[in-house]
DNA sequence: ATTGGCACTCTTCCGGCTGGAGTGCTAATT
DNA sequence: AATTAGCACTCCAGCCGGAAGAGTGCCAAT
């Protein structure tokens, strides 16, 4: 799909545009007749028939049926979303909400909910954000307890206050004083760096001549392998205002809207579709079946990535239905990744 | 609502018997003709409409329209499931579906989403289980680490593996190192206690005499209260199987839908519900209205408590339309509460 | 190149009709 | 006295046909 815009007149992409911002603020198939009043180009309704069978024959409108008037096709949204599209800023109001409530620092992953709960509220469709990737947080303290059998507990903090824990299987029976002397030992080499950098410099030292380490030194790395290997597979997402989606008429399907809740119980393709978002830097849209993911063929998912320290660490956005006010979402979702961004930099954390 | 079964004779009863059945197993009105041959007791139909003029007149059941058959009230379904349900064991099948995946010994929590998902999929419809009260566990070890400011960070273990982490906020600064001596003061007493006793016990210290304890002990005591204070009401539950609700015919209604879905995300009126449930032992039956909530109007609840040691810590459970298969559905709460009960009970768990 | 006009198509809505299902009542039967 | 057969009645669901409305495509005029 190269940009189709070159193969079509001003006037054309005009009135495409016309059309798709009338079909998004009424939701009905829009025919010759109000384009002809509507937009600001004046035409007969003869000449928009005219221009509007091209813009059918290249596959960006199409009818429902002879008496309708014509909607949109994904390439026409794409089309509009990509060249003609004038964002509108948010209003005050909005931004004022947005601000308020990714301002409070506040635990992380309580900000996480916050952000995903106003993207569905102020948008009255459904949000998401993914948790910040773990590699990227830094490690600020690493304990293990001893479990029955050769069950390890770790537990670490990340960040300011973020817990996790793992039950890690090793191949010796620790006691409580090994295991605190190893927590010991990682918290005086490890503690401050990124997970990432951890893991890296862990494996060296596993590589490296373990000749000029102690018995008690090799158990440490030991465990501390066994903790970070691949568990950067697991990230999550928060979702927020699911229920909104059940009000679209489009997703009105019985079997559309179970195959979309599925998918977000199911959290795999969301997951990977989120992550393809996040690739990207910056805002991106799927429409409709471009997502590649049946659940979403009649949704898009407005997404940006949100950065912590110039690096991207997550990914969020509003999910709803193709027809959305796209000029006010992708502004919405950009600035929201912004200031969630912001809000989760340690840097500026208040003491 | 004493029990109507007095007031009616016992033909009335089979009649009312039948046509539950009847129309659990078709889900339409059923009629006098149908009553009539399907039935084991030989009657006309005219017959039958008269006992079934009675019935309508008791309340039991109800006719939507003049020439349509009749179909249950929330009475006529309450009585069906006080004294007339002939409950039918679970095949081979199942049991063995529920035994296998609830017998695998693994972490608490995991075993509360298997038995949800087991009873999601097993019935169609949608699995509740409730995480177990927390007061009744025992603790295993408790340790505090300083964040920033006058903040710090609690963690404690319970049982073999399961890791809470909270924030507390003390009334002056504490260094690591009081901190890990606080952590090992509060270790040697209460570790192995339930969190019950943990928090009766430390209530009692601050108010008895505390002159016999140095001030790092009444530090520590203080810790430990502010951690274990009024932490029973963050109950919570794990859900499986929503979606299967939308396939019912009685819950299409886009509005109801959505409520009960809302009801699923804000958690709130579900554990109300929940807990009332725990509070009777056994099976409990929440049949439409009766619930009180008016996201369950068109749906049943079949509950029952699990327990471990012989004490209730839960409650799990099955979310279906009003028409459900009772008689089913009744003994597969009861067992998976069951097999729950004995799968999380530490004494039984191997090393 | 644009436009007015016109015939055509297709959907939606409404009223009426019909067949079927089920009831309630009454009178007959056991 | 309880049960049953018979019958008139009601109501719903489905179908048909017609009318109204919306919008198109095409052709001829500008």
């Amino acid at each position: 799909m190269s940009d189709r815009a070159k193969d079509l007149n001003e006037r054309s992409l005009q009135l495409l545009k016309a059309l798709v911002e009338r079909y998004i603020s009424d939701g009905q198939p829009v025919g010759s007749r109000v384009l002809s009043k509507d937009s600001a180009l004046n035409l007969s309704p003869a000449t928009i028939r005219n221009v509007m069978a091209d813009l059918e024959d290249l596959g960006l409108i199409h009818s429902p049926h002879t008496s309708a008037g014509r909607i949109p096709t994904v390439s026409g949204y794409r089309l509009f979303v990509n060249s003609l599209l004038t964002v509108k800023p948010l209003n005050a109001k909005e931004l004022m909400r947005l601000y308020q409530g990714l301002s409070e620092r506040d635990d992380a992953s309580n900000m996480i909910g916050v952000a995903s709960r106003l993207l569905a509220e102020l948008t009255k469709m459904a949000g998401v954000v993914t948790l910040p990737r773990r590699e990227l947080v830094c490690l600020r303290h690493i304990e293990f307890l001893p479990l029955s059998h050769k069950r390890v507990l770790v537990i670490f903090v990340t960040n300011e206050q973020e817990v996790h824990n793992k039950v890690i299987h090793t191949d010796k029976v620790f006691s409580a004083a090994e295991l605190q002397q190893a927590g010991a030992y990682l918290n005086s080499i490890y503690c401050g760096h990124s997970l990432a950098t951890v893991r890296a410099a862990v494996l060296k030292e596993l590589q490296d001549d373990q000749e000029r380490m102690n018995q008690a030194m090799l158990d440490a790395i030991k465990m501390a392998q066994l903790t970070f290997e691949s568990d950067s597979g697991k990230d999550d997402y928060v979702l927020a205002g699911q229920t909104n989606l059940m009000g679209f008429s489009e997703l009105s399907d019985r079997d559309h809207l179970k195959k979309l809740f599925d998918a977000f119980t199911h959290k795999q393709d969301v997951i990977h579709l989120l992550d393809q978002a996040m690739k990207a830097e910056g805002v991106q849209i799927f429409i409709g079946e471009e997502s590649g993911y049946q659940a979403f063929d009649h949704c898009s998912l407005v997404t940006s990535s949100y950065s912590v320290n110039d690096e991207v660490v997550g990914v969020l956005g509003v999910i709803g239905p193709t027809r959305m006010a796209y000029e006010k979402i992708i502004p919405f979702v950009d600035v929201t990744a912004k200031l969630l961004g912001a809000a989760l930099n340690p840097k500026t954390t208040a003491p």
